[in-house]
DNA sequence: CGGTATGCCGATAACGGCATACCGGTGCCTTATT
């Protein structure tokens, strides 16, 4: 079926139109350095913004070539170029793809001798090197951005940039300080690149990393050749889930959510006659990287894994995305299933869903810090035990923890976080209060993540469109159902009523209590409104109309 | 948070029923041993 024509542009721009004279010059660096005789609109546009020295968030699909987007700048403009890439790995791709076209770059990590090191902050400095690649962590050592400093690059590159809003607040706290980098080494422009962000993770990633007036251009999202379809199960799923892959045209990937689980699927999978592996961040290292290899030249059929199968996956030929348990979140479902059919030929994402597997993942977003340990932090600081590995040992936390920590008590006002020294602030809240309120601003945080949770519930257990309910998430409108998604061909996915009635998709809303929002989802008896503060919400329009709960404040625009 | 594994109970033999403990994802990095 033809699928109909999608309302909002494909690509979307914010701030002025960089010249014409940038984007000439760009398409013929790119062809001269990198030998890309194609550009594709968004991709210039990004390049030539970035050339005129504005600040630039790209949102765009993989394979849309994100990495020429810095690369042509970082050749025009002057000073060296800083990537910031999470996976050592993809920094070595990089690296070495660069140096295929005998543009000189580097990358530090844990492993790089002192030697190595002090060898390539020269070359930056002399300007024999161009680019250097490290992840976050690597700039939370005060040695390496004082020589970055030293190096003055002119382009910071954030790679991946949905991390600093999936992975900055737990797992890995150093996303949280890029901002801080970023004015440490001299404010060079900044050009954060993801496959994936909805609104307010690209609204998080524009102010975690201080993004001045950035341009913004967002590719569409819309992955046509992928049919969706969820699947309600019941007990144990391992059945129907090999069923439903002996079907299937080889290879694929299964996501679980544990590893274990990995283990067991991946046998009985085996033992059906498929060349199955699993796949998760607790096998050996030399494993990891065979199971990969082997899946990437088409040696299995199918990977069973948790989530660590993922950044770097870049294969063109998987036929299929199953979920045997739910994700966290439709932005981690997007991601994932986003490798499926990347050379455009037909593909699959099927969610085996069952409604207990939402509290595994509850668990994974529920932690937050407890109120005393913060409070022996904002005391600690102040003391004036201004210097980070004491303030850690006087708190008894990990560096890492205190990362995370002082990131909440800087952002109610506690403590000032330079790139040295941490001071307190004067007039600020007292080590109790700063304590309690910072603890108040990481629930809001956990709350606002169990909204995510629930749009994947939503996701998996709606009657009508799912694909134009996955590209509402993401800020995109569908005006009439899809046409190729399970509820399309069941049936069930109604016409929508576009326009008729108040609050249509993407008003700007504000409730009583939940403050400031956007419509993005309207049927004809309720609507998702996704708060600033508060998260997603859902309200029924005759109790809206009844008790006046939304006042509309501006018209729709899908901006951040 | 909630599913699954474990253990205990009563009772004359095996096992259903119930309470409780346990476990669960992402990658940098460091640092002490071979």
């Amino acid at each position: 079926m033809r699928r109909p024509e999608i309302e909002v542009a494909d690509a979307e721009r914010q701030g002025p139109a960089p010249s014409a004279e940038t984007e000439a010059l760009c398409a013929r660096t790119a062809r001269s350095a990198l030998g890309l005789t194609e550009l594709r609109p968004g991709q210039l546009e990004a390049m030539a913004a970035l050339a005129e020295g504005r600040d630039t968030l790209a949102v765009m699909p993989t394979g849309s070539g994100k990495s020429a987007i810095y690369q042509v700048p970082a050749l025009l403009l002057p000073g060296p170029t800083l990537v910031v890439s999470p996976l050592i790995a993809l920094q070595r791709d990089q690296v070495r793809a660069l140096r295929a076209h005998d543009e000189e770059a580097r990358s530090v990590d844990a492993g790089t001798s002192a030697r190595e090191r002090e060898a390539t902050f020269q070359a930056l400095r002399a300007g024999t090197a161009e680019f250097l690649f490290c992840a976050p962590e690597q700039l939370a050592r005060p040695d390496v951005v004082k020589e970055l400093a030293a190096a003055a690059p002119s382009l910071m590159v954030v790679d991946e940039a949905h991390c600093v809003s999936t992975w900055g607040h737990d797992f890995r706290p150093d996303y949280l300080r890029l901002g801080a980098v970023a004015d440490a080494i001299g404010r060079p422009a900044i050009v954060a690149l993801t496959a994936t962000a909805a609104p307010p993770v690209r609204a998080e990633i524009v102010e975690r990393l201080g993004m001045r007036d950035p341009v913004t251009i967002v590719r569409g999202f819309d992955r046509p050749n992928i049919s969706l379809e969820a699947r309600w199960v019941h007990g144990d799923a391992t059945d129907e889930v090999t069923a439903a892959v002996r079907e299937q045209p080889q290879p694929g990937i299964v996501y679980v959510a544990t590893r274990k689980r990995t283990g067991q699927l991946a046998r009985v999978l085996g033992e059906a006659g498929l060349r199955a592996a699993p796949y998760h961040a607790g096998l050996p290292r030399a494993e990891r990287h065979e199971v990969h290899e082997r899946f990437l030249k088409g040696d299995l059929d199918v990977v069973v894994a948790t989530n660590a199968f993922g950044m770097g996956i870049d294969k063109p030929d998987v036929r299929y995305v199953f979920h045997a348990e739910v994700p966290g979140s439709l932005d981690a479902y997007y991601q994932e299933i986003g490798r499926a059919g990347r050379d455009g030929g037909p593909a699959r994402a099927v969610l085996f869903y069952r409604p207990e597997d939402l509290g595994l993942q509850r668990f994974f977003t529920g932690s937050v810090p407890d109120a005393g340990t913060l409070e022996r932090v904002a005391e600690a600081v102040a003391d004036g035990t201004g210097e980070r590995r004491r303030l850690a040992e006087r708190a008894g936390v990990s560096p890492r923890r205190l990362t995370l920590l002082l990131d909440l008590l800087r952002r109610v006002g506690a403590v000032r976080v330079g790139s040295r020294a941490i001071t307190p602030v004067a007039g600020g809240p007292d080590p109790a209060t700063a304590a309690d309120l910072a603890r108040g601003l990481a629930e809001r945080r956990r709350d606002i993540e169990r909204t995510r949770l629930e749009m994947m519930r939503r996701y998996a257990e709606t009657g009508d469109c799912r694909r134009r309910l996955l590209l509402g998430y993401f800020g995109e409108h569908l005006p009439s159902p899809c046409g190729d998604c399970d509820t399309c061909h069941a049936g069930t996915a109604m016409e929508p009523a576009p326009g008729e009635g108040p609050f249509p998709v993407h008003t700007h809303v504000e409730h009583a209590t939940w403050g400031p929002g956007q419509v993005i989802r309207r049927d004809d008896d309720r609507l998702i409104v996704l708060f600033e503060e508060a998260g997603y919400r859902e309200l029924l329009l005759e109790a809206v109309l009844e008790h006046d709960l939304l006042r509309e404040t501006g018209p729709g625009s899908t901006g951040t």
